[in-house]
DNA sequence: GACAATCAGGACCGTTGGGGTCCGGTTAAG
DNA sequence: CTTAACCGGACCCCAACGGTCCTGATTGTC
């Protein structure tokens, strides 16, 4: 069902949780678990990957954690598949990795599907982080954080 | 990596391979998996698929087979993708489907993923198979079925 | 200077679902 | 009546993903 990855749904809330600014501007992982509700492991495989797309800056060492390295405007929904799944390409039948595809020579629609790879990237890079935050979401949802936390212990 | 199926590449192929009013009118599932290069089977497993969401009808019976039902010009990306894989919907946590999510209470994101299945469906919805066919596709790849087929055989 | 906290980067499994195959039944042409 | 073709399942296999854990490297604190 063109099923994006659950690690990328996760890789949104804690985004957004980092975005809180609100409370140490450098979160550790297990906070952020606890926070959340993710599993501590899963959060830190996510937080690794966004490291390594420089979406989060780390400070190790004691008293270390996360921070983000933008606001979460100038950070796009295809900035974190791109991080998570790696580069967003429907098929691969995309360019770039010829001779992959053994009906290649028969098939009709060879690299065709660049026109619906290229407007799946414009839609996603069309929206932000802060929107998905902020757009039209009731009052009860917009990040009731720290009473949550507070009934998760 | 936001990947779609195979089976959707493949009926992608096979409608624009029923598109060809060149050739017989009604086209046999076994004859479509010769031209195209696709296994026998498969190819009636997406036809089937295809027709049961109508897009696509079939003859049953000696001389029978399958013909499109409209033509590829009112045939979207996204209507394929919806036959083959099901509603476009990128995360589980849409809305219709509440109760899931075991950590909806503190998800922040909480109905957020609306927006980008919006988006996602609108750009699929905007891309007709009759364009995946023509854009600017080298002459040389379009549609030598015939030659192909000699080839294969 | 020793210790504790925290990130880094792997290796490691279990499960899921897609990809592919096959079979019995049904319909219709000849 | 025979044959060709679709129909609708059931079925299996494997890769990929979700999730966990372990062992280092780094840095602040006492």
């Amino acid at each position: 069902m063109l099923r994006l990855s659950k690690l990328t749904d996760y890789a949104v809330v804690v985004l957004i949780r980092l975005s809180d600014e609100s409370r140490e501007p450098v979160q550790t992982s297990p906070g952020i678990a606890l926070a959340t509700g993710v599993p501590e492991p899963t959060v830190a495989k996510v937080l690794k990957a966004l490291g390594a797309a420089s979406l989060v800056a780390s400070q190790r060492g004691a008293r270390g954690g996360y921070r983000l390295r933008q606001t979460l405007d100038r950070v796009t929904i295809a900035d974190v598949i791109a991080a998570i799944d790696g580069p967003i390409a429907l098929t691969a039948c995309v360019e770039g990795s010829g001779g992959c595809c053994d009906v290649q020579n028969i098939c009709a629609v060879k690299g065709r599907w660049d026109l619906v790879n290229d407007a799946i990237r414009t839609a996603l890079g069309g929206i932000t982080l802060a929107e998905m935050r902020t757009a039209s979401v009731p009052a009860v949802f917009r990040l009731p954080a720290h009473a949550s936390i507070a009934a998760a212990e």
